[in-house]
DNA sequence: GGCCAGGACACCA
DNA sequence: TGGTGTCATGGC
């Protein structure tokens, strides 16, 4: 089975997730974006909009206000999301970080990979999702339903690392980021649906808690 | 009451 | 280099 025709099936019977913009030009929503990558680690979306309300509620939705709002001030806001003293760190430095292009706008259009992955708090998903969603660049994003779901196909190895399963993405599939926005978020919500972790031996003592699952 | 969610990082052997 | 602990809320 190719990759593409995956896609096509998951998006024939899905239809498209209308994930973030990708308008092509840069809004303030960008800012929004790359704030919402960060805050969904590890998180339900749903959680994740709850504190993206609150930090619109005050108005905090540019890096602008984001540079100008204290950590803690910002970490109440985003509570919901969990982790939030991690997050409104990670925030802040990535704001610092963005600061030194000048601008969102000027940040997107330059970013590069590497760089990004220097920045405290921002991991290889992260900077996909940020450079994918928000700066509209063609880089896979990988995730645990990704790797699940390949895997139980048989198209990947169960032990596949995440660069690994990126390049096996990006180079069976035509380079255009308007697929790699969709299929990502198709991946999303056909994990939710069907994918749940398991225990990779049924004996494992563990259980569920066992972290060597796929 | 436990599991899971659109992870990342520090620490240790 | 790989394994483990930590961060934490909210829905089911």
């Amino acid at each position: 089975m190719k990759l593409l025709k995956v896609y096509d099936i998951l998006l024939s019977t899905s239809g498209p997730q209308n994930w973030w913009p990708m308008d092509g030009g840069f809004s303030p929503k960008e800012w929004e974006v790359c704030i919402g990558a960060i805050l969904t680690q590890n998180t339900s979306w749903n959680n994740v909009k709850k504190a993206l309300d609150n930090l619109k509620k005050e108005n905090i939705v540019s890096l602008e206000k984001t540079l100008g709002t204290n950590e803690k001030k910002i970490a109440e806001l985003i509570r919901p999301s969990g982790y939030y003293n991690q997050k409104a760190k990670k925030l802040k430095g990535f704001a610092e970080f963005v600061k030194t292009f000048g601008n969102v706008n000027n940040f997107l259009k330059n970013i590069e990979r590497d760089q990004l992955l220097k920045v405290n708090g921002i991991g290889p998903e992260t900077a996909d999702s940020i450079l994918l969603y928000a700066a509209g660049k063609a880089s896979f994003v990988i995730d645990a339903y990704t790797k699940r779901i390949f895997s139980r196909m048989g198209m990947t190895g169960k032990e596949i690392g995440y660069e690994e399963l990126r390049k096996f993405f990006e180079q069976n599939l035509p380079r255009d980021s308007r697929i790699y926005n969709e299929y990502h978020a198709l991946i999303v919500d056909l994990g939710k649906k069907v994918c749940k972790p398991k225990p990779l031996c049924e004996k494992c003592p563990l259980g569920r808690k066992c972290k060597k699952i796929i």
